[in-house]
DNA sequence: CGGTATCCTAGTCGATACTG
DNA sequence: CAGTATCGACTAGGATACCG
């Protein structure tokens, strides 16, 4: 599935593009959980429901390679390492509003 | 990857909620090409990219079973299929305007 | 603490053939 | 035309164990 929608020209279709980059249920997870502030590993392993520590850390380097988060490491025992949305992640937000209005308005419990 | 994030109390997160709805590429292509007016599977089919004529059914069945899109057939030789937005198809539309926004602005052919 | 490295499985998707 | 049925390939993701 990853593979297909890559294989389109998204030149013709900015929906698809960003599909592309943000099409993922973890990855809007994570940009959803991160835009509070800076948060570790630890911590969005902890607020993510579910998520699998390899799944987390894919996602997250992922993220990072597309621009959308930093991840600063700090020189620290134990270590800690923590995570925060670029500029461009911060362009992403009113996607997610607009998910979690609809959410809201919507969903019934 | 569905599973898991069903069994979230989505109650406490309309994002969940909303990509328990939509989080899904092809659903949302789909709610992305129906926007523009009614269109029939084999019309979907072509629009859509690379989607296959089993995916395809098994996603418009998800989605009129959701609510968001109807599905009118028409008794006619040979036979037509008709898919449109409800209203609740309709209201996610902003959601999809958000992406489209974004993917013009950042996107980089 | 914040990861890798492996292995493995469930579920998704595509190809093909067939039907009303 | 608009599907269904079947099968097989692929892969995202979970479990587990280990590392710096």
């Amino acid at each position: 599935m990853e593979r297909k929608l890559k294989d389109y020209n998204p030149e013709y279709c900015p929906v698809i593009y960003s599909l592309n980059k943000i099409g993922d249920r973890w990855k809007l997870l994570v940009i959803h959980y991160i835009r509070k502030g800076n948060l570790r590993f630890g911590a969005l392993q902890n607020v993510i429901p579910n998520v699998s520590r390899q799944t987390l850390t894919n996602k997250l380097r992922e993220l990072e390679a597309d621009g959308i988060i930093n991840r600063t490491v700090y020189a620290e025992v134990p270590p800690r390492v923590e995570y925060n949305l670029t500029e461009l992640g911060v362009s992403l937000l009113p996607i997610i509003n607009e998910m979690s209005k609809w959410g809201l308005k919507y969903m019934r419990p």
